[in-house]
This record gives C-alpha cells, sequence and structure tokens, in this order.
DNA sequence: GCCGTTTTCGGCCCGACTGTTTTCAGTCG
C-alpha cells in the first residue's frame, strides 16, 4: 500500500527535530517543518501525485529539494538522509523534547554529557541529582525537568472538542466574575472548532491585567501552575487539559485575540505581509514605526490589511487569505439553515428511546423531518433489524405520522455495506424507504483499492442514498481505513449519492480537509447526528462546526432543503 | 530549504516568562 501523507509527514518532523538537536540551520528546519504541515493537511494523496508524475514542487512550502525527498520516500519507504541521522542517536531521543522545559539545546546537552536518551534516563538521572551538576542547569530546572517527565509520560494526546467544551464554559464563567475584567473569551483551536483540542487559549482584558492573572491561577480545578507572569498564565487542570490565560489592555483586545485566536499559520502569513508592507502586527496592535494604528478591534487587523473578515474557522492559511481579498469567502453554514437529521436509532436497534420520542424531540429543535435509520441484522451489529422488523418499523412509522402535527418521519435505515459491496437487506424493502444510508461497520482493514471498490459498488444500489461516517475514524481511538478518497469524491457526485458529515463528537467523519476537498468536486452532504437517544440529537452543533471548517455552505447541504426539495433531490 | 508584481540572493514573526544570566539564553506559544 502507498504511504500515507501522515507518514510522510512524521518523517519530515522527525528529521527537523533530529536536525534542532544537531544545532543544524535554523531556516531549514523550519522549511522541514513547514513542509510536514503541508503535507499532512493536504486532502490529496501525496504518494498518488508522485505515481501520477504531478510536480508537487508547486505545493506550498515544498520546493525542489524537498519534492526529491518526498519522491524518494514514495518509491522506497524511507529517508536515506534520516535514516542516516537517526544512527548518530538512540531511538527515544525525541521523546526528550515531549517534556515541557526541554528544547533542542538542553536535549543536546543532557545526551552528550549524560547519555540520557529517554524518558526513563531522565528520571533517573533527575532522580539521583546528576542534572543540576551540568552546566546552565540548577537543582531548580531539575526538579522541574522531574515533575515535567512524569507529565510528558502520561499525556501526549489530544482532548475531543466535546470533552474541552465543558472546562471552557466553566472557566469562562469563574473568570466573568473577576473584578475589574473587561472581556473573557475563548480563542484558540477550540474557537476554531477544530474536532481535537491541544490546549485551551483564553484572552481577557482589564486596566489591571495582573489582578485578574492572580485570581486565574486560583481558579479551584487547577492541577498545577505552570506559568505565572504580570500578563501571563498556563495552568494544568485536573483533567490534565492546559489551559494558557493572557489579559491585555482594552487598547490591544483585538491584536491579542486575533494572535492567540491563531492558527499560527494563519497569524504568520499575515505578519508577513505585514512586513512587507513595513508595518508590524504583535499580540498589542499594528504598528507603522512607532505608531499605533489600530488593535482594539480584530475586524480593523484585516481592513487595515485589506482583508474582509475571515471566519475563526477557516484561519488554517489554507487559501482563506487569497480568497477574502478575492472575495470568495464562504458564506458559512449555521446550526439555524438545518431542517432536519437523517441519521439516528431508536429501540428498533441499538437506541434509547421510540420513534415518536426521537421525533417530538427532534420537533422542539426545530426541526421539519427525521429520518429514522436502525441498524440492519449483520454480525457485527448487536440488535439490528431482519425484514420482519423493519415491515414492523414502517407500520409503526405510518401511523405516528398520521398523528404528529408539523414534522415528518421519513423512512430509512443504516444498513450495512458487506465485504462484496451488497447491501444487507433485500431491494424490494430498500425500494420503499424514503432514502437508505449506508456504512462500513467490519473488514476496516482492507486496502484502499479494495475499500474504494466495495463502497463504490454499494452506491450501483439504485436505493442507496447517503453513505454514513465515511472514513469509519473513531477519534484517539480508532484511525479511519483507507480509501481513495478523491475517486470516492468523483463516483459519489457521478452516481447521486451524497456522503455524510457525522456529528458524534467522537467520530466527526467527515473531517475538514477532506470535507473541503469534497465540497469543492461538487459533493453535497448530509450532517447527521446518528443520534443514539434524544439528547445527542443536539450533537448537531458539532457536525455544523466541522462543516464550517471545511467550507461548507448551506447549499451544499441536503438536510437545509425543505422536505419537497430533499425528496426530489433523493430520487436517483 | 523555501520564496519572489523589485529580488534567483538574502531574507525568513514577535514577544512573555523563567532562571540567576548582571544583559541574556532557552523555551514556548
Amino acid at each position: 500500500m502507498s504511504i500515507s501523507n501522515v507518514e510522510i509527514a512524521d518523517i519530515f518532523t522527525r528529521l527537523a527535530e533530529l536536525l534542532e538537536i544537531q544545532g543544524y540551520n535554523h531556516f531549514k528546519i523550519i522549511a522541514y517543518k513547514n513542509a510536514a504541515r503541508e503535507i499532512a493537511y493536504l486532502g490529496n494523496s501525496i504518494a498518488k501525485m508522485v505515481e501520477e508524475g504531478d510536480d508537487i514542487s508547486k505545493l506550498p512550502s515544498i520546493g525542489s529539494r524537498i519534492a526529491k525527498k518526498i519522491v524518494e520516500i514514495v518509491k522506497t519507504g524511507k529517508l536515506n538522509k534520516l535514516e542516516k541521522l537517526q544512527k548518530k542517536f538512540p531511538p527515544h531521543i525525541l521523546d526528550l523534547l515531549k517534556v515541557e522545559g526541554i528544547g533542542p539545546k538542553r536535549a543536546k546537552i543532557l545526551y552528550d554529557a549524560l547519555h540520557i536518551s529517554s524518558l526513563e534516563d531522565l528520571m533517573k538521572a533527575a532522580q539521583e541529582h546528576k542534572i543540576r551538576e551540568l552546566g546552565g542547569f540548577s537543582d531548580k530546572i531539575e526538579q522541574k525537568i522531574l515533575d515535567k517527565t512524569m507529565f510528558a509520560k502520561k499525556i501526549g494526546k489530544r482532548f475531543m472538542y466535546s470533552v474541552a467544551e465543558p472546562h471552557v464554559n466553566a472557566i469562562l464563567a469563574y473568570m466573568q466574575k473577576t473584578e475589574g475584567i473587561l472581556k473573557v473569551l475563548i480563542a484558540g483551536s477550540f474557537r476554531r472548532k477544530k474536532d481535537t483540542v491541544g490546549d485551551l487559549d483564553m484572552v481577557a482584558t482589564s486596566k489591571n491585567p495582573k489582578k485578574v492573572i492572580d485570581y486565574f491561577v486560583k481558579y479551584p480545578d487547577i492541577k498545577d501552575i505552570v506559568l505565572h507572569g504580570d500578563t501571563r498564565s498556563t495552568i494544568i487542570l485536573k483533567s490534565n487539559i492546559q489551559v494558557d490565560f493572557r489579559c491585555v489592555q482594552a487598547k490591544s483586545y483585538g491584536s491579542a485575540l486575533h494572535y492567540f485566536m491563531g492558527s499560527r499559520y494563519h497569524v504568520l502569513a499575515i505578519r508577513k505581509l505585514a512586513v512587507e508592507r513595513d508595518l508590524k502586527i504583535n499580540e498589542y496592535g499594528i504598528f507603522r514605526g512607532k505608531q499605533d494604528i489600530t488593535g482594539s478591534c480584530e475586524k480593523d487587523i484585516y481592513k487595515t490589511m485589506g482583508f474582509s473578515y475571515i471566519q475563526p474557522e477557516l484561519r488554517e492559511n489554507r487559501g482563506e487569505l487569497e480568497a477574502s481579498k478575492e472575495g470568495k469567502l464562504p458564506h458559512l453554514i449555521n446550526r439555524e439553515d438545518m431542517r432536519g437529521d437523517l441519521h439516528m436509532h431508536t429501540t428498533y436497534s441499538d437506541g434509547q428511546n421510540s420513534i415518536e420520542e426521537m421525533a417530538e424531540a427532534a420537533k422542539k429543535l426545530g426541526y421539519k423531518y427525521v429520518a429514522i435509520t436502525d441498524h440492519s441484522k449483520h454480525l457485527s451489529i448487536v440488535h439490528g433489524m431482519d425484514e420482519k422488523k423493519l415491515r414492523l418499523q414502517l407500520d409503526e412509522i405510518d401511523r405516528i405520522n398520521e398523528k404528529l402535527k408539523d414534522i415528518t418521519i421519513l423512512k430509512s435505515i443504516e444498513v450495512d455495506i458487506l465485504e462484496d459491496g451488497s447491501l444487507a437487506m433485500s431491494d424490494s424493502l430498500l425500494k420503499e424507504l424514503d432514502l437508505v444510508v449506508a456504512g462500513v461497520h467490519d473488514k476496516f482493514n482492507l486496502s484502499a483499492k479494495q475499500q474504494t471498490k466495495r463502497i463504490l459498488k454499494a452506491m450501483e444500489n439504485p436505493y442507496f442514498s447517503i453513505l454514513a461516517h465515511p472514513t469509519g475514524r473513531l477519534i484517539n481511538q480508532r484511525e479511519p481505513y483507507s480509501l481513495d478518497m478523491e475517486e470516492l469524491f468523483k463516483e459519489t457526485v457521478q452516481k447521486g449519492c451524497f456522503l455524510e458529515i457525522n456529528a458524534q463528537p467522537k467520530r466527526l467523519d467527515l473531517n475538514d480537509i477532506y470535507e473541503k476537498m469534497a465540497k469543492d468536486l461538487g459533493v453535497k452532504f448530509a450532517i447527521s447526528t446518528d443520534s443514539h437517544n434524544m439528547q445527542s440529537l443536539n450533537y448537531m452543533r458539532y457536525g455544523i462546526y466541522q462543516a464550517r471548517r471545511g467550507w461548507v455552505e448551506k447549499g451544499n447541504v441536503i438536510n437545509t432543503l425543505s422536505l419537497d426539495k430533499l425528496k426530489e433531490i433523493l430520487k436517483r
């Protein structure tokens, strides 16, 4: 199988980090890191591009030298330059960089002087007080390293958006009670609605920032205070989530918010453009020489730089600056645009509520229709429906529809796509449904070619409507199965089918990168909650957040349509 | 190593906090 973008990116990241420890040219290291990021965020398979003879040196951050290295990686599975470099270091040396307070310089000193090459070595050396004897280290640094080493071993993963959400709300509520605080907001990847967050970034304004920071570090849920300065603090919550808090004067609010909103790459790109125009942008404002032009309002930054306002969800330096300049930014979809939910379960399979309860709950959310999509009977799904049970369900839906007002229940199913690409329910029954949601629930390890073929074969069934959770990933739990995404997207359009944006916080599948790629190829989506009870119908917001990150507009989503228009578009 | 309405060479974002440095290096975001 071809090497994945993530694996190629990882090679360049390792290369950059090892070169950093070696003390290599700083800007070359940045170039490798930029390339790694670019590759990781690319929707198209870079290996496939190489195999098809595309000129990858035209991609941003990838020039002739790195392109050559990528070709080598695709052809041989490895990079000779990295292989040679790795021989100079022990295998786990890069783990040292995961420890807060240890960067490349200190890692090199620790390795050269004490032959420390893993977190275990590091902890042992600290316990034996060998580190304090090194030049540039002290007993205080040694203690810090000891504490942080234990922490580095425990974490190292990102948190799901939905896990961070209650913490954000609690901290905001706490900080709003601070005396003298003017504004307090969440920024960073959370505000940009990324599916996972590494840490939380918060910004506040006050005439007395120090007082606000001093209040912040007394937040009751704190496990550890990493930094405690006059305008800034970093803490670790008991749940191991890191929170960076920054407080500035009101006149710098917009600039500070913009900076801490990120992404780094978006902010960096704007700062570079500012330099070209003899301006300087930092957290405090936009400066021409020493004169502060603006800073109190985020919108002013974009205006000053000649851009229209860019929504936080788009700030990844993935084309939003160009689109803004050309007036081609998308009108991002909102929760209010949604008229129905097309994927949910009831007690007919593994759901917890009845059909009627689900429909009533959906009505309260303002929906005009829902599709009931219980599982088909198949080995991998417990309590799936056979034909007899589905028949019973269809009759019950008819009865409820006669009774209900202001909402329509659509007949559907979440049917398994079997390994050979057939659907686990007879066509004669599928034919009676308003729509068919189909998904892969087993055999995740097929090759990209086989898995793609399996799904495309299923789409040939004339009753196939929506592909559920297209890549099957579970955040922090299961990798997506291998697929040729470009082919999937093209064929989806060609065959008149649709792709789901599954709003379960654990899934968020498709992800933002694929959403944008699919949208550009003309794919239309259904944003659905895959609810198993009434409460999780509220997960719709997570789906909307991800869709917005993928540049998705109302017109790209079929469950924003009226019931009549939806039925029309579902006809194949 | 990348990049370029001018430039194929010479730039490459900018600032806070920590420690113990009496003027700054290392790290982080």
